[in-house]
DNA sequence: AGATATCTTGAATAAACATTCAAGATATCT
DNA sequence: AGATATCTTGAATGTTTATTCAAGATATCT
């Protein structure tokens, strides 16, 4: 039966769905062998073992997640104002009662990160890279004369994460709509603030 | 043999540094037993299983933390320099390379709340204190002048909170110090806007 | 059609795990 | 000193887990 191959990407997002959901440990074999429908030696065969499927549905959820952020960004809109729609569209995401929806690399840093330095880096590498897509976004705005020429760039961009993975930890233990559009609104509000005025 | 009974808080402690060190899952038992020198059937006694053992050092854990809280916020200077005290130490702990050092609170949060509501609650109820603690302290601060009169407390109190926890994860891929005392400073900085601007 | 190579299947395996409990030890009480 | 109650101890238990592998199935090739 050579051909019929499972669908890897579909099979990868079914498996980023349980591991965040539930998270790695938690997830067991059974978990995924029933959420992906593939057979356990299908997966091993596939996928090494379970630790591989993890860092295959790392990079497939780091390859998702940077296609979102170009659809966001790609418009020929002002950076600021992408970014808010990208800021509201994460807000959205967390206020989604029931469904347990984080960022599969932030869950997976906080749950193994310390305990296995090639997934840590995997994420590690993933995280920065989402970092330096800001970084670029505002490095294309100086040049437009959209933000002043002497923003702290770099700055922005860490600080901007940062926020993010603060308003992702905080929508854990509330999930208030309003609540939340208020702390994205403020770090929206920050940033902008440190694109006009010059760094110091 | 009744009396020789363990140092409870000594034991939690152990169990604490256990749990934020390898995470929930990844302890086992001979992890806990090793770590509190107490043996199974002590622990069980005392804990009822391993997930006593995770509430009673959570709770343990929380008033440790609002000892410490007490201890940079008791003085009697300016709120404002009590909490750029208060984030200096939180860069001084992010900045400790090797060793773990995150917050059992927030490191559970996303490991297990969506498991398990009672310790879901838990959490939630000892970050939300947490949060009120920088509430009552800005109220303090409001009354004796230092800031002002309408400025946005609850807000504040929120955006200060989720500013530290984004703080506690960007730490996590980046332990330079002068980053995250960057990001620290950034920090303190939009709150103490926020003390002097009115709300809007 | 038969042979072959490749892929699928899921029961079997072995290790790790949380939890229990009966035997042993020590202090207190009579 | 003896009896009793309480606490300690860690080997045994039963479950859950990731992982393997030999048998079975299907498509391609000759």
């Amino acid at each position: 039966m050579p051909p019929a191959k499972f669908d890897r990407e579909q099979v990868l997002r079914s498996a980023m769905n349980t591991f965040v959901q539930k998270g790695y440990s938690k997830t067991s074999m059974q978990d995924l062998t029933k959420s992906t429908g593939l057979h356990p030696g299908s997966i091993y065969c596939a996928f090494e073992n379970k630790r591989g499927l993890l860092l295959a549905a790392l990079l497939q959820y780091k390859s998702d997640s940077e296609l979102s952020f170009e659809a966001y960004f790609s418009h020929d809109l002002p950076v600021l104002q992408s970014l808010k729609l990208y800021l509201d569209s994460i807000v959205v995401d967390c206020a989604q009662k029931g469904e347990y929806k984080a960022c599969l690399l932030t869950r997976a840093l906080t749950e193994i990160a310390d305990q296995d330095d090639e997934v840590k880096s995997v994420i590690s590498e993933s995280l920065y890279d989402w970092q330096k897509a800001f970084h670029k976004q505002f490095e294309l705005a100086v040049e437009s004369k959209e933000l002043s020429a002497n923003c702290n760039i770099p700055h922005m961009a860490r600080y901007l994460s940062m926020g993010i993975y603060g308003l992702r930890t905080f929508a854990q233990t509330q999930t208030t709509r309003d609540v939340l559009q208020e702390l994205a609104d403020q770090l929206f509000d920050d940033i902008r603030r440190l694109s006009l005025e010059p760094s110091h």
